[in-house]
DNA sequence: CAATCTACTGTACATTCGTACAGCACGGTG
DNA sequence: CACCGTGCTGTACGAATGTACAGTAGATTG
């Protein structure tokens, strides 16, 4: 259980077996679900045998267990790059920037999460919960250092952060196959931005 | 295919077995994925045999197709319960307000609209080109009462109104999740409302 | 009554899936 | 050399699943 196994160059080929299994079945499980995709499939996907993969991790669910283990060290590993210096607001937007940026390298991490946040799935061990950790501490450690407001619950301000981070990028398929639905305005017009917000609800009984 | 059965009255005693069997389809479907609910489970659910469901429907794609076509109908007869009169503002609100109740009544619609929307699931007539038929439809109506304005292209109107709806049904079970993880502050605060808004996009390089 | 159509049941079958397991090559260590 | 741990292959198997099909009861029609 150790993971040396993280080098800088992830070119395909130098990979150790155990890490194309985690990438193809990333990939896969982005694309198909993770009950979409077969063993076979993941085993064919990264040049193994069926045999490996239960060698390796034992069984599909803890396959998926890791795959989900290595998006969140994305995420943490994002955020360590930002640099943490300047005001609250400046580390903020840099990690923002910094995740964002991964995501949009990665787009097999937004496919999955989408899945992940959209499927209540089992409810345990749950992605949702360990990015939410992870974002809890990050909010943790700029409050400790003053740079973010303690006045606000920790949950909502972890809560704008992922929401405004996913929001958009889950929505923004949905809306990109509405306009291929009437093709004519993709090509001179810009697809819309989505805008996420989240407004503290005043009452909750009035207009829906 | 003549559909008599639908009663205004839908407790699920008094329905035919095909309306049961679509209705049952539609909860689990929702609840578990199309591919996670074995149509056994159907069976059990509507209190008929597989058999049955194999007679009535022939495959479980075409099942899946009856209780998309049933959502959209949906879609449509809220829509036509809505007053039509008023302005263009008028209209709109009220079809929206229509709609909304609707969704809010019948959450397993919702449920099985989110799953719907992230599995592309093969091009063919599937749920969101449906629904963006019905709402171009709709735009076209009003339009040609001179209710809606001709100026921007009419696929961004349909965008508008289904990603405002959908979004925020989408993204609200996220949001109660991660508030969860936080459960101190469940009790006293209510959880914050989701807006989702779309802005054209001026420029697609900068920030993001 | 005979014939037929329809709603419905129960069984059977081929396929696919996750997983278990026996075995092989090979490199390091006593 | 013998031993063993490790990465890896290929086969096998039980469980689950979609679907085909034969058959039954009851109402309708000739």
């Amino acid at each position: 259980m150790s993971e040396r196994e993280r080098a800088q160059s992830p070119r395909t080929e130098d990979l150790t077996a155990r890490a194309r299994i985690r990438h193809a079945a990333l990939d896969l499980f982005a694309e198909r679900g993770v009950d979409g995709t077969p063993m076979r499939a993941v085993a064919a996907r990264a040049g193994v045998t069926v045999g490996l993969i239960v060698h390796h991790f034992g069984t599909k669910e803890a396959l998926r267990e890791a795959v989900e283990l290595d998006i969140v060290d994305r995420f943490a590993e994002a955020i360590a790059t930002a640099p943490a210096e300047g005001s609250g607001t400046d580390v903020a937007g840099a990690r923002d920037h910094a995740v964002a940026a991964m995501l949009a390298a990665s787009p097999a991490v937004v496919d999955y999460l989408r899945r992940a946040v959209l499927d209540p799935h089992g409810e345990r061990g749950d992605l949702v919960s360990k990015l939410s950790a992870l974002a809890a501490d990050q909010v943790g450690g700029l409050r400790r250092r003053g740079l973010a407001s303690q006045r606000s619950p920790i949950g909502e301000q972890v809560l704008t952060i992922m929401i405004r981070q996913l929001g958009q990028l889950f929505l923004q398929p949905l809306a990109d196959r509405i306009i291929d639905e009437f093709g004519q305005s993709s090509d001179d017009a810009p697809s819309p931005l989505i805008i996420v917000r989240l407004e503290n609800r005043i009452d909750t009984s009035t207009s829906q």
